[in-house]
DNA sequence: ACGCAAGATGTTAGCGTTAACTAGAGCGCC
DNA sequence: GGCGCTCTAGTTAACGCTAACATCTTGCGT
């Protein structure tokens, strides 16, 4: 289909062969591609032909060179493995394709400013537009910042760079909601177990869960800290086995609940009989672990496609600066969490 | 630090810009920037010197447009909220900005035809040197061959298709490996809970059940068809439950091992006391569910490097096409099985 | 029949870079 | 001491496209 083409000649046909062959000028093939209302149907027919004869194809890069437009968003991402980055960038691909934008990826194999400042470089080097960080961590919020270049919108998600507009899901909110779920079914307390320190999403988990407890008047317990991994999320569980005044946990993350939810039952310790357990993200397999578990689903599709459309409105629009935007998520109940019994 | 360009002028700065600087042609501008052995190392320094005082970068557009080399790498995928598709996308995307290309990623929103096609098209048009399709299903294999350019490389990761060098994990190895070690338990047989019929790698599972059955000698059980979810997973395993004779189960990925799981748990079955269950993918949750999980694990880091370099061999070394390629994945034996007993 | 607007198409000149050739300087060699 | 060779830097011409302006048709009013 799309090699239709004479094949004779080594090089790929140009705007110049599809003119020749449809007996008009060059311009006139342009404007076919362009603005087609512009040129008689008659014409048009013709030049269209030409073109799918010679399987001809428009040379971006020329097209950019006088467009001064790339047509392509630039996209920093993380570790795309974790299932909460993984949606993220999977909404902004398709929100950023039905734009009709092109997506480049520069992913950060660790952490670092210098990674950081490295994969941005990168993506302006390739002329994207736009730009968006899924980049969560604090440690390269810097790096970002000084990395960034004043001529192209910028938008990052989940991680409020200063001066930078972002999309965030309210990580305060849904920590909230575990906790007043929670309380409301008579625990003491709630223990926690936090995100990396430098991850902002983790400390959002963190003021959320601490100002719930503080506003019920409840003992906030000191908190464990885990690494995302459900490996982590077990040595806090280990931890939280020994407890007895830890009737319900709060873990950062659907993992790390699981580790708890492991070396809890290790210990000989019934969820949610013993203890209740909440994580967050809403990963897929959630549902089906056992007890299936009481988590908060966040609306990552959301968040691509809200994150694309002031993205776009700045590169297209020229909006001076897209407004922030923070979106609730939503508590999923289910059998990890019950009524306390003591 | 990008921008300490005297920002008096609206337009970005040009090589002509930087070498008027210098005091010298924009030619020995565009040679210090490629061949910088060639310019004396004086008027070198100048020439670098007036690069960071305007703040110049090259036009990316300009280049590619009288080199011919966009310097980018296009990749096609399917869900990339999925464990294995999410890894091998992170490990390609790291392989090839190791090896300096950009990676523009285009997703397929549903894994038909037409989608397969718009998306290999749309990475073509904006010329990307070469291909990665890492998209599994079958159903497209053929929109894919139709579409595919014959002018530049491509690799299929996990997708055999026609005519199209491919690398993979050895998936029927796989499956035999999850048969022979229930076998080696005592197990009479081993029932299946296959993925979708039309992606490749479910039926490559199958394949290898089916085989290692037969080898021995043993009953092929009719087999379950799941969708990767949990949720497909779960009424799988509601119906094993009911089966006396399926004391071992292999179920196609992870996922659907833990709905598998969860249905026999409900239906008041011990894993692996009465049942066995094992997975495939080696997702990080499987150590820490309940009963942690049994299961191949596939290289997919490994996979990803692997399609890159031969990718490039072809588009840089101008080697004709390169040898498809396997790789062993590795059974991880946990505690959702064990041996036999009546 | 003539002028004139509107529509369709053509002509020309870049966009910013690299390839390919040209020119000048310095230097060794017979 | 002049010839040619190497090393460095400059000049010119693409690359394939679109913007902007120029030109040629039409059709219509008077």
């Amino acid at each position: 289909m799309v090699d239709v083409s004479v094949a004779k000649s080594r090089r790929l046909p140009v705007m110049g062969d599809v003119a020749r062959l449809a007996g008009v000028s060059h311009m006139t093939v342009s404007r076919v591609l362009n603005e087609p209302e512009s040129v008689r149907p008659e014409t048009r027919e013709r030049v269209l032909l030409a073109i799918k004869q010679l399987g001809y194809r428009r040379n971006s890069a020329a097209r950019s060179l006088v467009t001064r437009r790339s047509q392509t968003l630039g996209v920093v991402c993380f570790d795309t493995t974790l299932y909460g980055p993984a949606s993220m960038l999977n909404g902004i691909v398709h929100a950023t394709e039905e734009a009709g934008y092109a997506v480049s990826v520069a992913s950060l194999r660790r952490p670092t400013a210098a990674a950081a400042t490295q994969a941005v470089q990168r993506l302006v080097h390739q002329s994207v537009e736009g730009l968006v960080l899924i980049a969560p961590q604090a440690a390269e919020a810097m790096a970002f910042v000084r990395a960034l270049p004043t001529d192209i919108p910028v938008v990052a998600v989940e991680n409020a760079l200063p001066s930078v507009t972002s999309v965030s899901v309210d990580q305060v909110l849904g920590a909230r909601m575990v906790v007043d779920h929670l309380l409301s079914l008579g625990h003491e307390t709630v223990h926690h177990v936090r995100g990396p320190s430098d991850w902002s999403e983790a400390n959002g988990r963190v003021d959320g869960w601490v100002a719930a407890l503080e506003e019920h008047g409840r003992l906030v317990p000191r908190e464990l800290v885990g690494d995302w991994s459900a490996k982590s999320g077990y040595v806090a569980g280990q931890k939280l086995a020994r407890d007895p005044r830890a009737t319900a946990v709060f873990a950062a993350n659907d993992s790390m609940a699981l580790g708890v939810l492991r070396a809890l039952l290790d210990a000989g310790v019934r969820v949610p009989e013993d203890v209740s357990v909440v994580g967050f993200d809403d990963i897929p397999e959630g549902a089906f672990v056992t007890p299936p578990l009481t988590t908060v689903s966040q609306p990552f599709r959301e968040v691509g496609r809200r994150s694309i459309e002031i993205l776009l409105g700045e590169v297209e629009g020229g909006e001076e600066r897209g407004a922030s935007s923070v979106i609730p998520p939503e508590l999923v109940i289910r059998a990890s969490t019950s009524i306390r019994r003591p």
